[in-house]
DNA sequence: GGGCATAGTTGAAACGTTTCAATTCCTGGG
DNA sequence: CCCAGGAATTGAAACGTTTCAACTATGCCC
C-alpha cells in the first residue's frame, strides 16, 4: 500500500492515550517525560510499527536531509572508473547521519547548473557533492554565487574559495616517474591530456617535477597531448616510437589506464614487449588493470576515502560547524605491476 | 542561503494582489482564471524566481516523487559492469516525469530488506527499482508481502508474480554457441557460476540449448562451475586444458568478461593463443573488453534500455495505470571480436 | 427587474510533524 | 492546609502547498 494508510503520530497518541506532542517528545527525547508514559508511548509506537514521515519532518524543519549528486555520463568505452565506489561510500557516510543521496542526470545541452538550481530552489536537497570539476566550472561558480552548501571532488580556479577534496594528482605522476627512474629509465615520456583539463595539468606537472627532481632533461617531443581514448593513446605511442633511437623514450607515463592500454597495444603492434622494451604506467587502477597483459602498473585513487570525506565535510558545512580543512589532498597509491618492467634497465 | 528565506507562494500572492489559492490555480492550470490575473501572477512568480517547495507539495500529495534504488557493492576487482549506464538511464527517464532517484547503500549485515522498509515507512520513496535479484530474494519477497510498488531488473522465483525486465541470458549464451558452431567448433565448454545463481542458471541453460540445437553432445567435463573471479576462470580453463586431446574443448563460453579474462590468461600461460588455438566468449562487454588482447567476443547487455524500461513500468505501476507487459526480456547483443577467432576451424 | 447560472476568486482545511507557550499535576516546605 | 515551583503534559501554531466549498460579481433570460 503506497503509504496511503500509513500510521501517523496521531494514531500512536490515541493508542497511548496521550497528546501528539508527548509522542513527539518521547520519540525525539526532547523533553522530560514520566517513565511510565514513555513506556506506554513506545509500546504503542512499536505495536503500530510507526515511523515518522520524513516529508512532514522535512517540511517542518525546512531541510530535506538529502544531498544531491550528479555525474557526467561518458561514452561506454570511456567509462567512469570511480562511480561505484564513490557513490557507495557517499551513500554509506550520508546514511550514518540520517541523510540520503539523490542522484540526477546532467542533461547534455543547456546550462550545466540548471538541474542544480532546480533542486536547490524546490528545496529537494540541502547541499551538493560535485565531481569532475574543472577550471571555470559553471556549477561551482553558480553555487558559490548563490551561497549554497557544496563540497567538490576536485579543484577549480585557485582563487575560488570553496571546500574540496582531491586526489594529489601531481604526487601520483611524480611517484610514477620516481619509480621508473628507480628502474633505471632516463628517457621518460608522458602521454597527457589537452590543456583544458585541470586534472591533466596537475598530472603533467607531477611528471615535470619528477623529471626535474631526478635531474633528467625533458625532450619536448616526449610530451604528447591528446584526448582521452585508447586510440589516442595508441597513436601517441606511435609518435614516440617514431623518434630516432637516441631520443626514443624507454618508459611512458600516461594520464589514464585507457590511454595506457592504447600505448601498450601500440607496442605490441610494433613488435615490442610492454614492460620489457618499454615501460608503461597508467592512472586510475580500473578493475581490470591487474588482469591485463602485462598487468598494469598504475595509480590507484583513494576513491572511497574521498567519498566519505566529502560527505563528512558537507554535513559539517550544512550544520554550520567549522571545517578544520577546506582543501584536502589525498595521495594516490602506486600499484606496481609488470607493465613497468620487472627488472632495472642496465 | 540554505532555503531559509526561499520565496513562498504567499509572497507571490501578495505581490500579485491575489490569494494563494489563485496563485496555485494559475501555476497548475487547475482552474479557470481571468487572463489578466493570470498574467499578473505569472509575472510576480517570475520576478521573485518562485519555485514551489517540493517538500510541501509532497506532503500534501502524500507522495514523494522519488524512486529508491540500491545496488550490491562488490569488491573492487569484481566491479559492477552496469551501474553507470543503468543509473544514468534511470535518472533520465525518471526526471522526464518529474521523479528523482534516491540511492542507498545495502548494508553488509542484517536483513537485506531493512533499508527498503525504512524508506517505505518514512514515505521517502514511492517505489523501488531492484537489481541483481536472485531466487528467494528477500527484498522481492518483502515488497510483495507489503504490496509496495517496485520493478526489478532481473527475475526471481518463477511462481512469484511481479513486474520485471531482464536480459534474455539464455538467448545470449545460445547465440554464443551458435556463433562458435558457425566457426566450426564442435567441442565447446562452458565456465559457469555456482548453482545458487539464477542468472547463471539461465546462461548455462542457453549453452545447453545451443549445443542441443546444433546436435552436439555435451561432455560432462565441459561444464565447470566456479565462482565469479579471474582466478576461478583461469583455474577452470586449466582444468579444461588438462583433458585428453580428443576431449579437450576448442572453444569456451563463460559467464562474464572477468572469467573470460581468466580463461585467456590461462591460455597464454599454457603457451596457447586465445582466439586461434582456443576461442573464448565473455559476457557483459565491460568497457575494456574491446581493447583487450585479443579483443573480447562478448555479449553486451542493453543496460540503458533496461533502465529506461524499468522506470517507465514503475511509473505506470505507481499511477495505477495498467502494465501491458509485466515480464519483459531484452536480448543481449553478441559483439564479435577476435577472442572467438577470425577463421573457421577446418 | 428578479432570479439564476457561471466564471472568477477566496478562505480555510488538510497533509504529519515539531515546538512554543500555556496548562495541569504533583510534591514538599512553611 | 495552602501555596510555590518544578515536572509533566497538552493545545495550537507553523512549515508551504493543494483543493474543497463558499462566496462575489457578471451577464443573460424571461
Amino acid at each position: 500500500m503506497p503509504r496511503g494508510n500509513a500510521v501517523t503520530i496521531r494514531e500512536v497518541a490515541r493508542r497511548a492515550g496521550v497528546s501528539i506532542a508527548t509522542v513527539s517528545y518521547v520519540l525525539n527525547e526532547s523533553a522530560p517525560i514520566r517513565e511510565e508514559t514513555r513506556a506506554r508511548v513506545l509500546a504503542a509506537a512499536a505495536e503500530l510499527g510507526y515511523r515518522p514521515s520524513a516529508l512532514a519532518r522535512s517540511l517542518r524543519a525546512r531541510q530535506s536531509h538529502t544531498i544531491g549528486y550528479s555525474w557526467h555520463h561518458v561514452p561506454r568505452d570511456h567509462w567512469h572508473p570511480i562511480l561505484d565506489p564513490f557513490l557507495y561510500s557517499m551513500a554509506q557516510a550520508a546514511e550514518a547521519e540520517g541523510y540520503h543521496i539523490l542522484t540526477f542526470a546532467q542533461p547534455a545541452d543547456g546550462n550545466p547548473w540548471r538541474p542544480y538550481q532546480e533542486l536547490m530552489l524546490t528545496g529537494r536537497v540541502d547541499g551538493f557533492i560535485l565531481s569532475e570539476t574543472n577550471r571555470d566550472d559553471p556549477r561551482v561558480r553558480y553555487l558559490l554565487d548563490h551561497d549554497f552548501p557544496f563540497v567538490a571532488f576536485g579543484r577549480a580556479n585557485e582563487e575560488w574559495d570553496f571546500p574540496y577534496v582531491d586526489v594529489d594528482n601531481a604526487a601520483g605522476t611524480r611517484m610514477a616517474v620516481e619509480h621508473l627512474v628507480g628502474l633505471g629509465h632516463r628517457r621518460i615520456a608522458v602521454i597527457a591530456w589537452p590543456e583544458d583539463s585541470l586534472t591533466g595539468s596537475y598530472r603533467l606537472q607531477g611528471y615535470l617535477e619528477g623529471m626535474a627532481a631526478a635531474g633528467l632533461p625533458v625532450d619536448p617531443a616526449w610530451v604528447v597531448r591528446t584526448e582521452h581514448s585508447e586510440a589516442a593513446g595508441r597513436q601517441a605511442m606511435g609518435l614516440l616510437l617514431a623518434l630516432p633511437p637516441d631520443r626514443r623514450p624507454t618508459a611512458v607515463v600516461t594520464m589514464s589506464d585507457l590511454m595506457a592500454i592504447g600505448a601498450i597495444n601500440a607496442l605490441y603492434e610494433a613488435g615490442l614487449q610492454p614492460g620489457r622494451d618499454v615501460s608503461v604506467v597508467g592512472f586510475d587502477d580500473v578493475p581490470m588493470a591487474q588482469y591485463l597483459r602485462p598487468p598494469l602498473t598504475t595509480l590507484r585513487q583513494p576513491v572511497a576515502e574521498v567519498g566519505a570525506r566529502v560527505v563528512e565535510m558537507l554535513l559539517k558545512l550544512m550544520r554550520g560547524e567549522p571545517l578544520p580543512e577546506r582543501r584536502v589532498l589525498l595521495p594516490p597509491r602506486l600499484m606496481v605491476r609488470e607493465s613497468s618492467g620487472p627488472h632495472p634497465i642496465p
